[in-house]
DNA sequence: GATGAATGAGTCTTCATTCAT
DNA sequence: CATGAATGAAGACTCATTCAT
């Protein structure tokens, strides 16, 4: 999706220098707002040389989301047949979590574009997003048909996983408003809380 | 909050009408993101006029935020122990799910400045809505002790029910990418969803 | 072929002025050497104001084009056939040389556009320009069968007629650096010339 | 006129590769359009190699200028006394003419600086070429004397000789989207063209 | 000789805000 | 009340030129 050529070490350098600092400022402030002295700045970088590395503001950005897309979709693509489907989904539930925490500005850029309607990533939603998240689902429906788990609206169920987890990155400054923890201590709570919510709506029940 | 002065019958029309327009904008397009520009020509008025009746895009985007914060925090107020303590809670995240639906461009409002680190509303979450929630989690704290709901965080607990009712309006366009909904179809089955998964969550258990 | 809108006094005169002030800065640099800056100096405005009434520098530009084009090109259109038709194709050589006398900076204009490739009136000519010459091209052959001018190739004729008198302005540091003439004496000499040169080409012999 | 140093063969290879890039790119785009970038584009060489070669985007310039400036007088050179005055002036004309067709962006390089005003060549124009001008019009006013050419302004016989037959490559794209010609099939017409005009102009007549 | 890296000085354009009427 | 006119400040991007290797 990026960077065919091949690239001398002090490019591969500054080129991860600017897309970090990108990260920081296009996570805080959507992508109008940011401003290329502002990443330039961030980055040690003169203005010019960003310019020198990519050819424009809509280029960093949109090279910082193709590339953290893949990644960033990682967890959900590891849950599969494998272990037991009640913890598989719930450990997934809970990586995401650790990424809310550990990797906050990544889940914010996300945020802030999507929120404004997801003008440069709608076709990576509605597309290999979309077809991964109709896999998932199925996987679910053959759990459910199994009896594994409760039956449960598989393509809800993964939005309220997104949904509960992200909001510790993308709300944060809400979650601390209120909670005013002692660093990342409530990410254990979370923890906790969302491991109950996720097993009791998952465990099949007899009636 | 503001407007002191008496106002003519025109002038309230007009802040109204300056406002919705700005709710439109500043909803899809965040605080730097929004101009001028699209809000007076969503409001059918002149930029001087504009500014005629608010100071500063500044003001006209804080007056926003605050009048609606209000009435935005209303079902949560409502939430007390006048009723069965589950059939409450479910009945809260339902009506949240209800304002997702109905009023998704003041949810991307909140939504958008919170991502942003809140940096003109953090004063209201630190300290009403702050105050509001810890009351509303005494309140649960309470029914737990009665035995009439389980045993899990309150604070916790009101962040997922935001997180997952919110979702559908702040990632509407992620929600529909993948659903592709007829309209606003799947808003039942979030409601059947987030039913069941809140009732679970709630119901109390022998062990 | 622009501003449909009712403009104001003001707007009237400062887009006259704009416009006068475009003229001479884009007639002596390029459309890509002229920079708006220049332009506001020379009309007494400030740059965002000269946007204020145009778009872009690009607006600027192909306004002045297009409104100078008409105009330009009627001295051509009042070639018919009512009078003599030597004096007619030599009356028309002789407005033209008038008008690089008095309107040198129109003709530098289409010339500095036409050399570097008319990227931007290459429609008109190909269109509406080559619809005039071709027609005016018949008269004249009218004229060659009836025995009133000599044999000759008329869309030539026309260029030679459009090469002669436009070099006095386009060329025009040239030409004074090798006459250096007198303010505007030359251009009698020039008439002088042009006519004997036309009227012995056009004159009919016998052989 | 320039490059004292005694060069190697690769020195001179590419001086001569970046003039003839030089060449392509300032004929069509005037000096402040065109740009380094697309020199050392056309060239195949780094942006800093030409600048090795010639110490400035200027230097390129006016290089280029006054080395093709000195061949570019040539034909007006050869005129002389040895031949037919009318076949001589004629021959001239036709010379100019294929100039046009083999090396039109010679010309327009010309064109584009004279129509700007020659900020450039000014020196050269009221130097040498003046002279050299003002020789030749001696030459044909001897010529007028006896008898051997109509009585003719001699200078301004010269503008329209350069003019007429300088059009076909400065205005190259207006003649073509007018004649819409096979190739350069129309510079035969106009060769027969310009041989009757002078011809004409300049065959002497009982009166 | 050659080039990747870097930048200061522009250049067009946007935009919140002010002014005058 | 309302708006046409105007602008200072900022922002994205360009480009000739320099530097270091």
């Amino acid at each position: 999706m990026n960077a065919e050529q091949p690239q001398t070490r002090i490019q591969k350098k500054n080129r991860e220098t600017i897309l970090e600092a990108a990260l920081e400022v296009f996570s805080s402030e959507s992508f109008r707002g940011a401003t290329l002295d502002q990443i330039a700045l961030a980055a040690g970088l003169s203005k010019p040389n960003l310019l020198y590395y990519f050819p424009s503001k809509e280029a960093i950005y949109t090279e910082l989301l193709s590339t953290l897309l893949d990644t960033w979709l990682d967890p959900l693509r590891a849950l599969d047949g494998s272990g037991d489907p009640i913890d598989e989904i719930i450990g997934y539930a809970l990586r995401k979590l650790e990424m809310s925490r550990d990797f906050p500005r990544e889940s914010r850029l996300f945020a802030n574009e999507i929120v404004q309607g997801a003008p440069r990533i709608l076709d990576q939603i509605e597309g290999p997003l979309r077809t991964l998240v109709d896999q998932k689902a199925d996987l679910m429906r053959h759990w459910i048909a199994e009896g594994k788990i409760a039956e449960i609206d598989p393509h809800h169920l993964i939005f309220s996983i997104w949904a509960t987890t992200q909001h510790y990155a993308d709300f944060n400054v809400q979650v601390r408003g209120i909670l005013r923890p002692d660093g990342d201590a409530h990410f254990d709570d979370a923890a906790a809380f969302l491991t109950a919510l996720f097993r009791r709506a998952l465990t099949p029940r007899p009636d």
